[in-house]
DNA sequence: GCCCAGGTATAAA
DNA sequence: TTTATACATGGG
């Protein structure tokens, strides 16, 4: 693993497990885009542009100093996922296929408002419809950078109304995104406490919110919290075996933790032959 | 028209 | 406690 500030931005070369299709693409998250060979994305309120060839990903206008005071954590480049994955192997072989295919994929640590409101938008949805509903509401109600907008603060949403909301077309997602506006606005949800509660507290706390089920919840607390420790791999690996072989509902994972939730997602998108029962 | 989309609230059994 | 249905909207 190799960190150096270049003239315009941060190179990162060797770094295992990194692949910015995989990772932006694999609907972890809904505001980065490709154009032309590189990315495009909003992040806290600041707008970059990234591309990778070979074993070099450059990351455009970062600073060092921001590089390792944000983006080093927002990739999550201080976990170790080869040794995730020479632990799944150990467990199962199907997991351990999925993992291999989706070895790119890093999990996003992203801002907890914005993963709880996206995800919300997310359900009983399709990944293009809600990146337009977020791009939607990032453009209505967001701060102008540039060309582009940021995501609109918890505060912003929860002084607007239904009607407000309109514009949006979230249907019938509206009264949940002003339900979680207002709790996070008003501190009833505090993602600072949250973040230091267990996983289970956590979770409860999320899914009083209007809205909020245990997909949702555990989007944000993955993506948002960063709350994989709390339960051991292989609770967390029976889990999701369990609940993906089981027909009832494949994509509704319960309580288990997200790198296997990624790489079983893509691994069903890619061989839904192999896994028929 | 009909079905589905990375779900959840609500009512009914 | 478990199971069925409505929900807004848009694309295939």
């Amino acid at each position: 693993m190799n960190i150096s500030e270049i003239r315009n931005g941060i190179s990162l070369k060797n770094i295992p497990n990194f692949d910015l299709s995989q990772t932006f693409d694999c609907g972890q998250c809904f505001r980065w885009e490709k154009i032309k060979n590189k990315y495009h994305g909003i992040v806290q309120g600041k707008s970059v542009t990234m591309c990778q060839n070979e074993n070099e990903i450059l990351i455009e206008n970062v600073s060092l100093t921001e590089f390792e005071n944000f983006w080093f954590d927002y990739f999550d480049l201080g976990t170790d996922y080869k040794k995730i994955g020479e632990h799944i192997a150990k467990i199962n072989p199907v997991l351990f296929e999925a993992y291999q295919q989706c070895r790119g994929i890093r999990i996003l640590k992203q801002d907890p408002w914005e993963t709880l409101c996206s995800f919300i938008i997310s359900q009983n949805n399709n990944i293009p419809r809600i990146k337009k509903i977020i791009f939607s509401l990032c453009s209505n109600f967001g701060d102008k950078i540039g060309e582009n907008f940021s995501f609109p603060s918890a505060g912003k949403i929860a002084t607007l109304n239904l009607d407000d909301l309109s514009p949006i077309k979230s249907g019938f997602r509206s009264k949940y995104i002003l339900d979680s506006a207002r709790k996070v606005a008003n501190k009833e949800i505090n993602f600072e406490i949250l973040s230091n509660a267990t996983t289970e507290n956590a979770r409860n706390s999320l899914m009083n919110i209007k809205g909020v089920g245990p997909k949702v919840a555990d989007c944000v607390l993955l993506y948002g919290l960063h709350k994989l420790e709390a339960f051991p791999m292989d609770v967390w690996i029976k889990r999701v075996m369990d609940a993906f072989f089981s027909k009832e509902s494949p994509k509704m994972f319960g309580p288990y933790a997200g790198i296997a939730q990624q790489y079983l997602y893509h691994y069903s998108r890619t061989n839904s032959e192999k896994l028929e029962i």
